[in-house]
DNA sequence: GATTCATAATATCGAACGATAACATCTCCG
DNA sequence: CGGAGATGTTATCGTTCGATATTATGAATC
């Protein structure tokens, strides 16, 4: 996707037209303008990221900590997976987060700030009962998306670096593997 | 930094010298072009990451395991700080590694290339020792580079989410404090 | 078949971009 | 003092941007 390639700034609306072999003013007839595109744009990634979780059970803080850590660590496998798979969600989200601007408050109230704080709340009962590495419920959600995220965000410079392939599946459960086993430490019976 | 703020292709060189009180021409004068100009950017930027770690002992494999892991750790922690104090070398390095350039073949192979082998390297060698938490080498370096850095890549986002400020000192502590905990869970005596 | 309306395609606007040419100013050395 | 070379400043070029006005097309309704 262009915005997530490109930033918001970078993407052309000429170029994302052509990408579905339109022109350029189809872009301003169907949608308002170029903001209302990327809101749409970002509705659209943030709804398929809440439909890879959609049949998973609720990260419910009332639950006992071993159960709860066992929904969390498939929640991270469905994140890291999600994330390798739709990269753009995380390029934008790393985009629009580094200033404050009306595009970074609308997507944090719209969409991040939910997650965000699943996550820490959770989390504060794993740290509670001794399942979670030792990491500030305040902290660990940027610890959880840049870990999970950032090789497939720069995907382009993993294969420069290493030569690795980080889409490929056995990379991509690796990946997973390690995010739960150095975020959940604790957790019995690997799954 | 506007390249950090905006990206490439987002940052203006008229706003660029305005920053400096100077005209956009004196850019392209003292610069052969806006290229030459991102990467001696880039360059000094590097030049001040390395000055962060010019007083360390080198990740030196031939230590042994424990000692090399109070090395790594404190690397660690000095990476943090630098991230902390100067996000635009991240901000940088997360715009570009997206996609396949010539600026990211660059600044991959200039810079990048030897951070990510001196880190992979010493993580075998803690891995063997059991001092390390369980992620492969050949992984770690984006684990480590993702989860120290992008609280304050995207410090702005921080603060419309949480109200915390990521610069505070005792935040940026509180942060190298948790890497180094979750990363090296072997590590004896807490420093 | 004529009318109507949603959408596609073209033309074009003013603004901002990187780059360069042209001109002004300053500094330094004789 | 005066000329030379480096740097500051203005003017402007061609291109691309998002947006909009205008015209063309096509499908549905009567």
């Amino acid at each position: 996707m262009e915005f997530a390639a490109k930033g918001f700034d970078g993407a052309s609306t000429r170029s994302i037209a052509e990408r579905v072999d339109a022109f350029q003013p189809q872009i301003n007839y169907h949608f308002a303008s170029k903001e209302a595109l990327w809101e749409a744009a970002v509705d659209h990634l943030f709804g398929m990221l809440a439909n890879a979780f959609a049949d998973l059970p609720p990260l419910d803080t009332a639950e006992d900590p071993i159960t709860l850590g066992h929904h969390v660590a498939e929640a991270l496998r469905r994140f890291v997976h999600f994330a390798a798979a739709h990269p753009e969600l995380n390029r934008i989200m790393v985009h629009e987060g580094t200033a404050d601007s009306d595009r970074m408050r609308w997507m944090a109230d719209r969409h991040v700030r939910a997650w965000h704080g699943n996550i820490t709340a959770a989390w504060r009962s794993l740290r509670e009962a001794g399942v979670a590495a030792p990491l500030d419920p305040d902290r660990v959600y940027w610890v959880i998306v840049g870990a999970s995220s950032l090789p497939f965000v720069n995907a382009a410079e993993v294969r420069a670096l290493s030569g690795d392939e980080p889409t490929d599946p056995s990379w991509v459960d690796g990946h997973a593997d390690d995010i739960v086993a150095m975020l959940l430490p604790g957790l019995p019976t690997p799954r």
